[in-house]
DNA sequence: CAATCATCATGATGCATGTTAACTTCCGCG
DNA sequence: CGCGGAAGTTAACATGCATCATGATGATTG
């Protein structure tokens, strides 16, 4: 089952299993990447979409003198260039971070889907305003965070997604970026990410060592990043945070 | 015809005759609107989306402080919250920031255009795409850009997004947005915009005054900002820019 | 027409983050 | 098992933008 985490405890917009059987016949082929490869290029035109199945990808932009912009990161569940579907070229890159698989879904597929079941169309649909949200806080981020403040952020979004795929306890995680790779997702450098990195370390919020993020004062972090998972769209009573946990009736 | 602008001259999405109509009969009423007024809040159940028709509109997330980040701005021919259709909840304002009209469209119309005509729904699934595009290009201006360039950015972006619209000849416009405004969108203090502007100015690059951006020099702006209108996906051969024309055969 | 408020403008000062440059630690690989 | 390159760490110094303060201009309104 490739799609299984596709869509999951969505808020209204989880598949039905036909729906999820549907997408699943869709896929033509299931890849293997190598960490730190490009999948595709800015302004290519593509006639298919990716599902990562494992690993984390990602989206970008290059500057004048090749500096990259991370646009979006990718974890496992997200159609992460189903908007190449409609566009059919994009806007930016799209790169592995670690090694990855994920599941090929031809356009033309999506086309038959399309034509056919108008609901599970409305739900592919969105999955990519999903990421748009996702491109909404990342704004919100870089344009009113400090430094700390924004590797805060990123590390709660990233552990609610990983929580939400059943990658993370809501504590504990692995993810495998380095810091500079941190640096071009919140537009600091890999200095000034380091020095954020030991102060969140002394004050006893979050250690990220050897791939491994581990968060030890939830509640802080997410005050310290303004951190408002609304955003996600997750359903309400699915996979809770430790610390959004209600007593039980 | 309300619907006139919306991806007028957008690459493989504009409109068929049968599809605009179709999109027309589904509006149900045409609405003004104040300057400065909120039109939608984060987290209220949505049924209907906004077409403008005329002014400015803008999207934005607070902080914690009550300070603005815009995450977008909207110009005529912009179907500013169709989002909320599949998502059915918003996680963002909506405001005017100009005196402004706009055309609703109940979502029930949009199910039935889901239901009927998969082409036109493509094509609307391909506008709030092409938001998430600017959202990236955005990202890119916050994460990479020191301040004279996001200024240049945006006005070049701001620039070719309303030639698309024609309400801009290429090198004149009118943009009823406050240095107030404009530093919410690229993330600095009115004070450092104000200083901005007047670099612009005696670098002979651009005036803006009494809402009204005039471009001196376009290219050397362009260049500025690192702006590249791929991310629009402007047809080839709609309205080119002064800058880009070329030869005629 | 005066009063008032939003917007624009500009200087002085400070700080967060960038830049440069070592140095260290880790890990794969010959 | 030691070598080499990638990733992490830290310090000294530079700077772009925020902050604070104050006034000028221009528009709206009673």
């Amino acid at each position: 089952m490739f799609t299984e985490r596709f869509l999951r405890d969505k808020r209204g917009a989880s598949l039905t299993a036909a729906e999820r059987a549907r997408l699943e016949a869709a896929i033509s082929e299931v890849r293997t990447y190598k960490p730190r490869k490009i999948i595709a290029k800015a302004g290519e035109p593509l006639d298919q979409s990716t599902l990562l199945i494992e690993g984390f990808m990602c989206r970008y932009l290059d500057d004048r003198s090749g500096l990259r912009q991370l646009v979006a990161i990718h974890v496992p569940g997200d159609f992460l260039d189903l908007h190449a579907f409609p566009l059919k070229v994009l806007d930016h890159d799209v790169a592995t971070l670690t090694g990855a698989t994920a599941a090929i879904v031809p356009h033309s597929e999506l086309e038959a889907i399309a034509d056919e079941m108008p609901e599970l169309t409305r739900k592919l649909w969105f999955s990519t305003l999903l990421d748009a949200a996702i491109h909404r806080a990342w704004l919100f981020r870089l344009g009113r965070l400090d430094a700390n403040a924004r590797v805060a952020h990123f590390l709660c979004e990233t552990n609610a997604r990983l929580v939400s795929a059943g990658l993370s306890d809501g504590r504990r995680f692995a993810l495998g970026l380095t810091q500079a790779d941190v640096a071009e997702i919140c537009g600091l450098t890999t200095v000034h990410v380091n020095r954020v990195m030991r102060q969140l370390r002394e004050d006893g919020l979050c250690v990220f060592r050897s791939s491994l993020v581990e968060i030890l004062d939830l509640a802080r972090l997410t005050a310290l990043g303004q951190f408002n998972p609304a955003y996600l769209y997750i359903d309400d009573d699915a996979n809770p945070l430790p610390s959004v946990q209600r007593p039980r009736s």
